[in-house]
DNA sequence: TGTACATCAGTGAACGCGCGTTCACTGATGTAC
DNA sequence: TGTACATCAGTGAACGCGCGTTCACTGATGTAC
């Protein structure tokens, strides 16, 4: 039953994200190997013939999750305006505040802070190419850089309450006060 | 080995203080049941006579860490001004951004938003307070609670953000920028 | 190009382990008279 | 106030379960000649 190679890689890939959209609907403990593997379509055993061990795994595909979202907004903001990509972040389906955020520092913040070195230098790439994205256009270097940090923070935190919230009127409110902020055409 | 209704009271209020620390240092899915237990110097067992679960005692430890946050912020705020509130909410130990925050919004933010709803109605008590407190004397009441909803967003994000972080600079740059565009007097 | 053998992707059962929870037990506390 | 008994806080071993990981096995693919 061995695959020829340019298949085994194909697996690789479905496993990847496969892991990366089940992580972030359940969380990284939450999400157990023989899960993904079973949403992938295949049996628990295989995993090992791809990955060191689940550590691997997660840092792999939350950075995999966390490239596509910079690629996304920086296609948005290579077409459009600053503030579509704050409401691309904060996006369409989203505006309950209650489904999960595609990137993963808003969907796993917390779990991804208490994970290991491998998991947080991935992320922590990710999340300087968020600064560079959020800050662009909006002065020198150091301005620019300053205000990518402030607006990841914001909606970081902002799609954090909002998932908490019970009331679906208040997560809705917090989002929309924090996309009105965030607007430079306000 | 009975113990006195007063004893009984004070182990359990030792038990929610314990779980508190251990959920915020550990997190809500790796803090096991024995593990506080045995931090709070008991054993397994016992833990059955105080609560119906564990999602029981999360709820009512995490509840407790934010009512105590609150009231130190709202103490602060008493006989301060708002830019030390905001330093407070980012304490003295947490410059790095590596300490485990006070705060169980900041140190638990994507967890508490993929519980139950006993964990959450609790939390989102606690956010509707420090919305309050982070938005007051900032204009009128709905200016305010604007404000307040921004601030904690901006606090949370921040804090997750420099705890993620692999390079302590990077947090502590995270951190200062925060805290300076949230200051008032600037 | 064809053949012989080594490799290894994927299977599915099994492993040890720690989890949340249960339970029989203890003896001091609480309560009814 | 004193006595007799029921209650129940806390113990520590045990439970079933799902986890990450290992392993023997399979047969198609890769490779050396």
């Amino acid at each position: 039953m061995r695959k020829s190679n340019e298949e085994a890689a194909r697996t690789r890939q479905t496993i990847v994200a496969t892991a990366a959209d089940e992580i972030r609907r359940l969380g990284i403990a939450e999400a157990s190997v023989a899960d993904v593997m079973a949403a992938a379509g295949l049996t628990p055993g295989g995993f090992y013939r791809h990955f060191e061990n689940k550590d691997q795994l997660v840092a792999e595909a939350l950075e995999q999750a966390g490239d596509r979202v910079a690629g996304n907004l920086r296609a948005v903001l290579a077409k459009g305006q600053f503030d579509d990509v704050v409401d691309a972040y904060i996006n369409p389906e989203n505006t309950d505040g209650k489904s999960t955020p595609a990137c993963p520092i808003s969907a796993l913040g917390s779990e991804i802070a208490r994970s290991g070195p491998e998991t947080r230098e991935a992320i922590t790439k990710v999340m300087e190419e968020m600064f560079s994205i959020l800050g662009s256009g909006s002065g020198g270097s150091k301005v620019s850089r300053r205000n990518g940090i402030f607006t990841l923070a914001v909606l970081v935190g902002s799609l954090t309450l909002a998932r908490i919230g019970t009331d679906e009127d208040t997560s809705r409110e917090i989002l929309n006060v924090v996309r009105q902020k965030l607007h430079r055409a306000g």
